[in-house]
DNA sequence: TGTACATCAGTGAACGCGCGTTCACTGATGTAC
DNA sequence: TGTACATCAGTGAACGCGCGTTCACTGATGTAC
């Protein structure tokens, strides 16, 4: 039997790479965006070999966004960290990392929640649920952050601000985009942690 | 020579109702939610007509965005009015309208940029360039209904908030979306208008 | 008012293409003795 | 250690399908006289 700390087997490797590959390709391109074909080439693969990783198409796109959930939250962790060990407030932290300008140039990287918002209540129901878990998570994630005595609801709220406005920058392009951006980090800031939360 | 003051020819009414169907599916279902062929159909035509209208599936999108703005802005004002008669602050309703409840059922009539914000910047320059002017155009909305003193930055801040909101309520479904909702519209008016807005 | 013709909006078949999915096969890896 | 065989991850051709786009044609509308 094979446990789950058994060395990664070969399949194991290539599954983990398809994900990954998978995890970029729907943040850069939306849901739509990138074919099964073109997800297996990035991993280094052909695309007949698909269906002995995922039952369909979307059962890929589900494992995808948890990774690629995991994936930036763990980053956004260490990132938070760092900035906290420099006395700065963990909100002010949180929200200079998330609304940060290098964000601007792609969403590959970055969290699925902004990346694909829009289309995610448009999903059929197995991507649909995931989505819901992740925007969950992300709302958690902000309240964890927020002062104490803040409530799930003003999670709620300064969470919709955030992911409104990385999409409307985006929109805008490099220097509307960094405005707004600029904008939205320093009204978050002054409203919800205005002691301990750093200018810059 | 046709002048725009004349009554609209056969092709005219076609084309109107082809921009308003193909307004409606994008927001239903996303930029690549619905083929040519659907809209050609949903407007009561068949799809080889299609080019005598457009030059391409684009420049229909690009169509579709500004008629799906005039048409849900229009609404917006009016509806405004009438709430600002009855003693609202200006903010306070547009906020009430924008985050209405029954918006969570579907966006097929609601805003374009709450609808879409997370695949514009995915989009082609003439289609990109639109939903630029389209997120624009809201962001000078939100200012407008702002109480006096308010900058434009504020504005960005407060459409961010409208805009992300939206879409995490929808992804979250009824319940939930609601709640947010909710949770959304009183911290708003409490930051931005707290005097005359009302509470409900 | 009526006829002949020109214009033009809309039709429907067809195109090339890329998609998700299937499947017979290959060739590398692992196991038995 | 070496040979024979079984397992199994990955290959690449093929499928049916729906898409955006093109085009020869139809039939209704409008114009000339």
């Amino acid at each position: 039997m094979a446990s789950a700390s058994d060395p990664p087997n070969r399949k194991q490797l290539s599954h983990e790479r398809i994900v990954e590959a998978a995890a970029r390709a729907i943040r850069r391109s939306g849901y739509h965006g990138v074919g099964v074909a073109d997800i297996m080439k990035e991993a280094g693969l052909t695309h007949g070999g698909f269906y002995a990783h995922f039952a369909s198409r979307d059962a890929m796109i589900v494992e995808a966004m948890q990774h690629a959930s995991r994936d930036s939250s763990s980053t956004m962790k260490m990132r938070i960290s760092e900035r906290v060990a420099r006395g700065e407030g963990r909100f002010a932290a949180l929200v200079h990392i998330y609304l940060h300008d290098d964000e601007l140039a792609g969403s590959e990287q970055g969290c699925i929640v902004a990346a694909l918002a829009s289309e995610m209540a448009r999903q059929d129901d197995t991507v649909l649920n995931e989505a819901r878990r992740r925007v969950n998570t992300l709302i958690d994630a902000v309240r964890h952050a927020l002062p104490e005595g803040n409530d799930g609801a003003t999670a709620e709220v300064a969470t919709a601000t955030m992911v409104g406005a990385m999409q409307l920058a985006r929109t805008l392009g490099a220097k509307p985009g960094r405005a707004l951006l600029e904008h939205t980090r320093k009204a978050l800031i002054a409203r919800y942690e205005p002691v301990a939360g750093h200018s810059g």
